[in-house]
This record gives structure tokens, C-alpha cells and sequence, in this order.
DNA sequence: ACAGGCTCCTGCAGGC
DNA sequence: TGCCTGCAGGAGCCTG
């Protein structure tokens, strides 16, 4: 469901509410987990942790930990000792509640904090994915691919040279780079010029750039507007975001563009359906 | 290398 | 009302 600016939305909120805050009590729920390491273990893991920040890393949201069996009320040393990282997959949800708010159906685990908030994973599809590293025992967590906010045009160049794919399979692929999903690969390239169908290597410099600008562009403008709400998406307060109705070719089939009135055209692209201005994409 | 298909799931909209 | 089909912000795997 969500993408960078879902995902970023999220993150900032839950950091926010949760900074500082520390883990007592791990609930997960007893059928087939979304995780990547047991329930048991997460929990284990996871419990008398203070929470040093929240943030995001491509779509992942990342839980800074400190170490375990500090001091209750104490301020911590700040340095991260484990993570936690949520994927939300498409429906995925992390919201901060009071504990006397209902639980909702799919609520996989509930994190319980001092404070007497808590930080629940609600996922429907299950597609999401927990998973928790002891810093002490493996390695950071990376995550995949470069960033789009900061990636330099040099490397964004790079990621696309030789490549046969078609321009939007290579946004979607996240390991060259973390963070674009359907909706922003549609809105940047139509913000672009650039047809969702071009092969990537086959683009000019100048139409990297304006691609990488573009993409820039779009997604901090949806950061600002708390990301798109499509379906159920909704930010760690449980509110919904605005970027939809910025939408210029997102799910807009057959409408009128915005910029030349031309109806806006569907096709499939990387098993994706794509939504393009045939007058204004090239 | 890359396309395309299939898979994991649930929920919702639309057609009949 | 119900039943069926198709589709959905992701991503991994497998085949050709």
C-alpha cells in the first residue's frame, strides 16, 4: 500500500508520539505471522527496550532500539542497540492508540509502552513483514537501493545505463532504488514527459534529470500533503492523507488530463497498471 | 537481463 | 440479497 511518502508520514508521526517511550509488554497475534523471525524471539527481543527513534529507509520504517533492562524512567544511553523494521506491505498499518482503543480485525502485534500508549501493526492482506535484529548478533539494517530524495544526478544516471527494461519497471525496482511504488513511478513520469513504456537506457541526459527532478518534486510535495489516501491508508493517528486528489494520472482512466485534456490511458507495465497522458508523455 | 506469470492474503466494487 | 470476477500503494520466485 504505501510508498515513500506513506511510509515517511508514518514514520515522523510514530516517532513523534513514541520517542523515548519504552516497550513493557509484547502481544503478537497466535495464527500466521507476517514475520520474518519468530514471534517469540521479536517479543523477547523487543520488551524493557527504550525507543531512541522511529524512521524511515526506503519503504521501511525503521525502530531504533536501545539496549535491554535499562533503568525504568531512565533516559537511556542513546545508543541503538536493536531494530525493529516494519514493512507495511500494501495494507499494512502502524498506528500509536490509547490501550483501551478497540483493537481492530488483523491487528497482528501490540507493543505496549510505559507511557500506556501503544504501537499496533494492523494487516489485513498480510503482505507486510517484522523484523527484529539484535544489533549485537548482525548487521544494521541496510535496506536496499538509494534514495530518491537525495540521489545525486550523476547516480541516478548510473542506475538506468544499459538497462533494456522499461523506464517504470526500473523506478518500481527497488534495490536500484528504495521507495517508489505505483503511484509516484505514474505521477513522476507524467510530471516528466516521459512515456511509462521507454526503455531506461534508452533515455537522454536530459530526460534523467528531468525524470529525477520530477520524481523529487512529487514526492515531497505528497510528504507535505501526508501521502495518498487510495483505499485505507492512513497515518499513525489514524488520519488520512491529501496527495490523492493531486493525482494527475493515478487511477484517473479515461479522464481528462490536466494539462491538454487528452484521456488519460491504462496499460499494463511490469505487471502494474499504468495510468500516462499519450499527448503529454513522450 | 528481462518479461511475464503466479503466489502470498483480504476486502471491496461492479455485474448479473 | 447473494454469488462471481477482477482488482488493489508490494515483492519474491520461477520459467522461458
Amino acid at each position: 500500500m504505501p510508498e515513500l511518502p506513506e511510509v515517511e508520514t508514518i514514520a515522523r508521526g510514530v516517532n513523534s508520539r513514541v520517542r523515548g517511550d519504552r516497550i513493557v509488554e509484547v502481544w503478537f497475534g497466535s495464527h500466521r505471522e507476517p514475520l520474518k523471525n519468530s514471534a517469540s524471539r521479536q517479543a523477547r527481543g523487543l520488551v524493557e527496550r527504550r525507543i531512541e527513534s522511529v524512521h524511515r529507509t526506503g519503504k521501511h520504517i525503521v525502530v531504533e532500539l536501545g539496549s535491554q533492562g535499562e533503568l525504568r524512567n531512565s533516559a537511556g544511553t542513546g545508543e541503538i542497540a536493536a531494530q525493529w523494521i516494519v514493512h507495511l506491505g500494501m495494507t499494512g498499518r502502524l498506528l500509536v492508540t490509547t490501550p483501551d482503543a478497540p483493537v481492530a480485525k488483523h491487528t497482528h502485534a501490540r507493543l505496549r509502552l510505559e507511557s500506556g500508549r501503544e504501537l499496533r501493526f494492523v494487516d489485513p492482506r498480510r503482505f507486510g513483514r517484522l523484523e527484529f535484529r539484535d544489533l549485537a548478533k548482525g548487521t544494521k539494517f541496510g535496506g536496499p537501493g538509494l534514495e530518491p530524495l537525495t540521489i545525486a544526478g550523476e547516480d541516478f544516471a548510473a542506475l538506468f545505463r544499459g538497462r533494456k527494461l522499461a523506464i517504470k519497471a526500473a523506478l518500481l525496482n527497488q534495490t536500484l532504488m528504495a521507495g517508489v511504488g505505483n503511484i509516484y513511478a505514474d505521477e513522476s513520469l507524467f510530471r516528466a514527459g516521459i512515456r511509462p513504456r521507454r526503455r531506461a537506457g534508452r533515455l537522454t541526459r536530459e530526460e534523467l534529470e528531468r525524470l529525477r527532478k520530477s520524481l523529487k518534486e512529487v514526492l515531497e510535495h505528497a510528504i507535505r500533503l501526508g501521502g495518498s489516501s487510495v483505499s485505507d491508508y492512513v497515518d499513525a493517528d489514524g488520519a488520512k492523507g491529501f496527495f490523492q486528489f493531486e493525482h494527475n494520472v493515478y487511477q484517473r482512466t479515461g479522464e481528462a488530463c490536466r494539462n491538454c485534456g487528452t484521456a488519460i490511458k491504462k496499460i499494463v507495465v511490469a505487471g502494474r497498471s499504468t495510468h500516462y497522458c499519450a499527448n503529454c508523455q513522450h
